[in-house]
DNA sequence: CTAAATGCTCTAGTCTCTGGAGGTTTTATG
DNA sequence: CATAAAACCTCCAGAGACTAGAGCATTTAG
């Protein structure tokens, strides 16, 4: 039942005091009850929520993309059709970025070990980033 | 010893036409030839640029980032102390969101086989994504 | 009870693009 | 070769997602 001022959260979710503004004015938020004075006073549940839109957006997804899994759970009993292609979409997504991703931590690794001597003798972090063959997506 | 216009550019790395200037303004993309008339025309070896800067653009890193690596790539005989802490950082940020994503991806797995019956039960997606526990920075 | 810390609104600025207006150069076609 | 369409140029404005500061009000710790 404890109540969280702007600070605490901003703290707390590791998200800083304007932004957490920023996003009660877009609407991802909910506008939290305030004291007489007029400050925000946030329940335990805005915490969970800025939570999961902090690492949301950390790992890469627009705020269009979280306003569709905020609806999403919203909703958890409506209908499938449209949701699974947002969801089928989004894993897709995901499911690219961890392919590149460990493309690169591949030769993130070798680099370091490479560097043993003092010298980088080859750096292929350009070559791995620009490789096409690397891609999922053609272009 | 072909060369591009900025629209071919643009095709063969998937980056609109504006950004490709925007990059040049900023310093990303050494300023090209112009012909006689003023137009842009790029070597080969803008497109092998371009196309990382895309790559990593796409993978989450910040343009800071991608003139680290630039500048990594500029000097391959450089000492390798600060680079080191460079690579070493950038690595643990790619295994990070690796790990991120994977939790991600098992959850949209999940909704997806669960929604076989046209009704979502349990939508876990948010409680992934704001699962302290997945993290690796505390905060 | 008062001073420091925190909060409020409002405005303006940053970064990374993206698009349009108005005009010029290239390229394709008759 | 002439011309029309396509692509290019610069400059400016706007979008998305923050971020910071000014000027003032409220909370909180001592």
């Amino acid at each position: 039942m404890k109540e969280y001022s702007i600070g605490q959260l901003s703290q707390q979710c590791d998200v800083k005091v304007p932004t957490i503004r920023y996003y009660e004015e877009i609407g991802l938020l909910e506008p939290p009850a305030r004291t007489a004075g007029g400050q925000r006073r946030y329940p335990q549940a805005a915490r969970d929520r800025l939570s999961m839109i902090a690492h949301a957006r950390d790992l890469g997804f627009s705020i269009d993309s979280i306003r569709e899994f905020i609806r999403m759970s919203n909703h958890p009993a409506a209908p499938c059709d449209d949701l699974d292609l947002i969801t089928e979409k989004h894993l897709m997504d995901v499911q690219n970025r961890i392919k590149k991703l460990k493309a690169l931590e591949t030769e993130l690794t070798a680099m370091l070990k490479s560097c043993d001597h003092g010298r980088v003798a080859d750096c292929r972090i350009l070559q791995v980033l620009s490789d096409h063959d690397q891609c999922q997506t053609q272009h």
